[in-house]
DNA sequence: CACGCATGCTAAGTATGTCAAGCAGCTACT
DNA sequence: AGTAGCTGCTTGACATACTTAGCATGCGTG
């Protein structure tokens, strides 16, 4: 299938506007690799920068991004991704408060609670439902 | 400088994570990739959920989010992205929305997982061994 | 001129996400 | 017995992000 007018639908492209910024920083591709701790290769930018990479992985979005100074997920949204994009100060959809929030788990409890509950519900198999 | 030794440390793993929900949902993988418009194959889902994948793309994250109802961002996060929130610092007790409350708990559920982390805690005041 | 040497770029290779197809186990029904 | 339908899972192939080594051009020096 043809994608839907792709002509009509060209965005600002995420190579050229990455080229943009770097020449106005005054900035050499291998200086950004340096700025980045080799997390961005100068080949690898270079690409980017032509096109050549269609979705650079969220993580060189960032780096990029954060010695650019500009919006991550303004690149992430350039790049095709779905950003978050949600500073949502609402808060749970439930009301139900979740019983282990006061219980600070660390990320290996929970990791351990979690292999738990499977086992649980695993062998629950007969009576479910309240 | 790191407070919590990072060789031991295990987050609760994506593929662990999507897996419960999954089971909590009560769908099948396939039923997933229908859900997901064949955004996410079954196949591709079991690797995810057996941690065969270490980085799957936010695309696909994106769409295991919604049909779950569950935070875009968190998935990310749990992938190993940078999030447009900044996580910035070591944090080992993640403040963001406790796992457990996407899981539909029970009032007999939570009394035997509240059992067992009281467990988990005498038992690791001595020996903390994975 | 030649000799660096910095800049952007490319070619070829590696790593890994992703899918189509198919397999083994299980349940149920005739 | 079969056998049909789900279930989760594996495999082999492909697409593409990403790397490493190197190329070509320019731009200065001695």
């Amino acid at each position: 299938m043809p994608t839907i007018e792709e002509r009509t639908l060209v965005k600002p492209k995420l190579g050229q506007y990455l080229e943009s910024i770097r020449k106005d920083r005054h900035m050499t591709l291998r200086q950004v690799e340096e700025a980045t701790n080799k997390d961005v290769s100068n080949a690898y930018l270079s690409q980017i920068e032509q096109d050549k990479i269609q979705k650079p992985s969220p993580n060189v979005l960032h780096a990029l991004a954060e010695i650019y100074a500009i919006d991550y997920a303004k690149l992430m949204e350039m790049a095709g991704y779905i950003t978050p994009s949600k500073p949502r100060g609402d808060d749970q959809r439930h009301g139900r408060v979740p019983t282990f929030a006061e219980h600070n788990l660390s990320s290996a409890e929970e990791a351990e609670l979690l292999e738990y509950l499977k086992f649980m519900r695993s062998r629950k198999r007969r009576h479910d439902e309240t």
